[in-house]
RNA sequence: GGGGCAGUAGCUCAGUUUGGUUAGAGUAUCGGCCUGUCACGCCGAGGGUCGCGGGUUCGAGUCCCGUCUGCCCCGCCA
């Protein structure tokens, strides 16, 4: 038996024991004659005491002890001398007096210290990552992770879901995102894909009959990546059959008020608000509005309008309007810092940025102040909610650009200057998403979240042949915190509604059979109304351990560049591996 | 695809603005001292291709060009 407890375990009841416990040394601190050393593992650390005046042999051999190397030790469990408890360790009341000591695996000069009290660069960790892992904030996220999964499985076990396994090796469907492709051996020039998400499999699932689905699955997505995107990701996969958009977001609550209270130890809002995202562009700028700071986006172009400020009236005057909102604290910025900011807003495609704010005079500063009446700066001020001591920013255009810019420079800003209150957690969802946006590169109307999403009856019926941008789907997004946590619809469970959307997006009635037969002819045998969800499971565990990138989630991720550092991913292959593929080396 | 930041001792960083003696600190490592520490303390030693390649210069960590790697952002991510 390697051990009897673990690092974590031991307390004033144990006192007197004889125990027997593994692990790595974190610490060493030798005094001279009596030496203390801390032994970790994932459960925690134990004082281990060696006392030359008990045991001369023992506390010699216990001077070769360094850092990460992994023993056994046996010992008495004592009781910590008056004064000499640590109240910040779990174990912090007992010590173990050594009573015998064996090295099981010593270990070299550690190019990483899992007890630094330095940040080892990233790279550093995730070449490292074994080293890495022992750390306690790692094992403290990964465990986090652990917890989230069983409650996400047990939660959904027990409302009547099955987790069915979907293929990895499936076909490719040029939509959406680059494919990850893998050469068939089998079938010279063919390829299988990895999926982008389970889909249509969970879709023919319901067709199937099996009324409540999830998954916990990788999916894969060969595009450029981010704090918060890695090539391969896992998601929550769910799906049901027969219901309404409101039976999905019920769900979905239900999930995320049972992983507050078990995972995160934290109250659950009475009630998850509903954002139609038209109101979420227009206050925030985003489909994924971060609440946790005010400063929402206003519409200010009837205030300003017609008073004589050119750029203002004929932006207005060509349908544009002129968004603000209020920069707590930031009324000192200089000049450079707000042309800082105008570049900012410039690059994204604004025409500038203006400053509202009161000069040392009292009055109103700048080209708004100068070309604008006071009265109504007063009023837009109002609007705002500008105390002394803000800055309003303005900006006006003729396009949608105008709050999506506007709300990046919120977001900025508030990352900058700590607006966001981190103790918060602020879930919402977004509904009403367009069914379709223009792409202006291809000249045709693209499915906003996939093509099999359920348009919104009255809206299509309205809309479909003079304003497709008019019409709505049954989309829906939970942004927790800023992110899109999870996305789902209600899907189209009908080959003629589904032929008609694959038109809208042009997609000809060859194209989507080619790509999408096994759907449309299945939709053809008795398929129910279904609809469902996915959550982004890696961007969850990042909210909720607070982490502000996935790669502190994810026990082996890739770099910005999709490199996988320790193990060395991609790499070159065998001339003869290639062969077999049917493929020759470049 | 585009933009930005970074790369100096095993690790975390300073030094680069204004080129100039032997490139420093903390920590880790090694040695010495120290019997109640918990980031133990004190004394000492070793440790450097300043990411890589080229250029300018009497002289380059520092200036210029190229390149690689990591991170952040835009585009992209149905």
């Amino acid at each position: 038996m390697y051990r009897t407890h673990h690092c974590g375990q031991l307390r004033k009841e144990h006192i007197g024991e004889e125990v027997t416990l593994a692990g790595w040394v974190s610490r060493i601190r030798d005094l001279g004659g009596v030496i203390f050393v801390s032994l970790r593992d994932r459960y925690g650390k134990t004082q281990v005491v060696f006392d030359p005046t008990e045991n001369a042999d023992l506390t010699n051999e216990a001077k070769r002890l360094r850092s990460e190397w992994v023993v056994q030790l046996k010992g008495t469990v004592r009781q910590r001398p008056d004064g000499g408890e640590n109240r910040e360790m779990a174990t912090g009341e007992v010590e173990v007096f050594g009573g015998s000591l064996h090295v099981i695996s010593a270990c070299e000069t550690p190019p990483l210290q899992p007890e630094d009290e330095f940040e080892p660069s990233e790279e550093h960790r995730l070449r490292y990552r074994y080293l890495d892992l022992r750390r306690e904030r790692m094992q403290r996220n990964l465990q986090l992770r652990h917890r989230m999964l069983q409650t996400v499985r047990s939660y959904f076990s027990s409302n009547e879901f099955i987790e069915i396994e979907t293929p990895f090796l499936t076909r490719s469907t040029p939509e959406g995102a680059r494919d990850f492709l893998v050469p068939s051996r089998l079938h010279p020039g063919q390829w299988y894909s990895l999926p982008q998400s389970p889909q249509t499999y969970k879709q023919i699932l319901m067709i199937a009959g099996y009324d409540r689905y999830f998954q916990v699955v990788r999916c894969f997505r060969d595009e450029d990546f981010r704090a918060n995107r890695q090539p391969e990701f896992t998601q929550i996969d769910v799906e049901m059959t027969f219901v309404h958009q409101d039976d999905v977001l019920a769900v979905v609550e239900g999930l995320m008020k049972q992983i507050f209270i078990e995972v995160l130890d934290t109250e659950f809002p009475e009630r998850i608000d509903r954002l139609p995202y038209d109101e979420s562009i227009r206050r925030f700028g985003s489909d994924k509005p971060d609440r946790r700071f005010g400063s929402e986006l206003v519409d200010i172009g009837d205030e300003l309008n017609g008073h004589g400020f050119g750029v203002i009236d004929k932006t207005i005057a060509s349908g544009g309007g002129v968004v603000a909102f209020r920069a707590p604290g930031l009324g000192g910025l200089s000049r450079k810092e707000l042309s800082i900011l105008e570049s900012f807003v410039k690059e994204r495609g604004l025409g500038g940025l203006m400053p509202l704010r009161k000069g040392q005079d009292g009055n109103w500063s700048g080209p708004l102040g100068k070309f604008l009446p006071a009265d109504r700066l007063d009023v837009v001020a109002e609007k705002l909610g500008l105390q002394d001591g803000d800055i309003g920013l303005v900006a006006a255009d003729a396009g949608m650009r105008r709050y999506e810019v506007m709300g990046m420079l919120r977001l900025k800003l508030a990352r900058e200057n700590d607006w966001i209150d981190k103790k918060v957690h602020d879930i919402l969802w977004v509904t009403e998403f367009p069914m379709v946006e223009w792409n202006e590169d291809e000249n045709r109307w693209d499915a906003l979240h996939h093509p099999f999403t359920a348009p919104d009856p009255e809206s299509w019926n309205q809309y479909r042949e003079s304003d497709p941008s008019k019409i709505k789907s049954q989309a829906y997004d939970l942004v927790w915190n800023g992110e899109e946590a999870a996305g789902g619809s209600i899907r189209i469970h009908n080959s003629e509604m589904q032929e008609q959307v694959f038109e809208l997006i042009g997609l000809s009635k060859e194209e989507a059979r080619n790509r999408f037969n096994f759907l449309l002819e299945a939709l053809k045998y008795g398929a129910p109304p279904h609809g469902g969800i996915a959550f982004g499971v890696d961007r969850m565990v990042m909210n909720a351990t607070g982490e502000s990138s996935i790669r502190d989630v994810i026990a082996f991720p890739k770099t910005t560049a999709a490199v996988a550092l320790f193990e060395g991913a991609p790499s070159s292959v065998d001339e003869k591996q290639l062969t077999e593929l049917h493929l020759k080396g470049i």
